[in-house]
DNA sequence: GAATCACTACTCGGATAGGGTGTGTCCGAGTATACATGG
DNA sequence: CCATGTATACTCGGACACACCCTATCCGAGTAGTGATTC
């Protein structure tokens, strides 16, 4: 199981852009450049974001990607689901119905015993996630590294 | 995201083994057939049980695979953790390192908030998983499904 | 009749191809700006 | 000097190839059973 690259792409940069200030919008390709990552895909990404209501976009000069609302108002699963999509990690086949194993299809009201039961850890999951706001992480990063919300402004007003 | 098909098929797998009973090992083959998975393929998850310590195996006529330990002994995360591996979902790249954003190499003692907050929700789902025993679900299928274990073992002495 | 040996059939195990999804890229639609033009 | 229309440059948005991993498969190594053979 494996989950896509671009979430760690757009959750940095979602925070780029709270670091950035919502005085004006920052491009796709600016976004990339800071931490060296193919533009045209994080367009792609970026864009997911757009459809979750996550980020507002801004065509033509001096437009680009801007939040929609603070960080404490989106969670981490606000971005894990905008990129990886609603569908859960296990999805039950069904397989017990098949073969000489089915047997009286009056059984299978019921959901089966083992989709239940990963449903339950995903749950634990996805509460977890729902949990956590970006605002927390941006606490904790700052904390590590109080000068990057700066460096940020600097690079962008100066390129 | 996205879990691999052979989690299903292991699981179930796992049930059936114990419904057969320790008698006899079951092969690869009948296992397949009794949900009508494609055999070669479910030997391959096979195996992987076995290289977990989950299920052993026994080569030639009369051979086949057999529960080493019952059912209440393995849970959801030893069989998920067979088949997909024990890597993460969410894997940080570091990509805050690299670029005009990555700053002084001293801010990344610490590990990456992100990946932080990401692998705080999935303790959350292996603790779950680990929490849930085949022998959990092995009751609720029976009360789904009582007739199930007599039907398998028909079924086996029957072919 | 019993033990031994070779043969056979059967099973797992790892090495080998094909398809689907993520990864990466490109070009066109749309817009704010800047400039030239006319009043 | 100011308003207007036009051309321009820049940005996002969706459509288009490539690569890797999951899916599916095959054949060889190893083993238990079986039968013939010999003492």
């Amino acid at each position: 199981m494996r989950m896509t690259e671009g979430v760690e792409w757009a959750l940095h940069s979602c925070l780029n852009l709270a670091w950035a200030g919502p005085d004006r919008p920052v491009t796709a390709a600016r976004l990339a450049a800071y931490h060296e990552l193919p533009a045209p895909y994080l367009n792609k990404q970026l864009q997911a974001l757009v459809r979750a209501g996550i980020v507002a976009s801004t065509s033509g000069p001096r437009g680009g990607f801007r939040l929609v609302r603070p960080l404490a108002q989106i969670t981490l699963m606000d971005v894990v689901a905008a990129i990886e999509g609603p569908d859960e990690a296990f999805r039950c086949t069904e397989i017990r119905q098949q073969g000489p194993g089915g047997g009286a299809p009056a059984s299978y009201r019921l959901p089966c015993a083992f989709a239940h039961a990963m449903a339950r850890a995903e749950l634990a999951w996805r509460r977890e996630l729902a949990g956590q706001t970006l605002e927390d992480v941006r606490e904790q990063a700052e904390a590590q590294a109080p000068a990057a919300p700066e460096r940020l402004r600097r690079w962008l007003a100066n390129g």
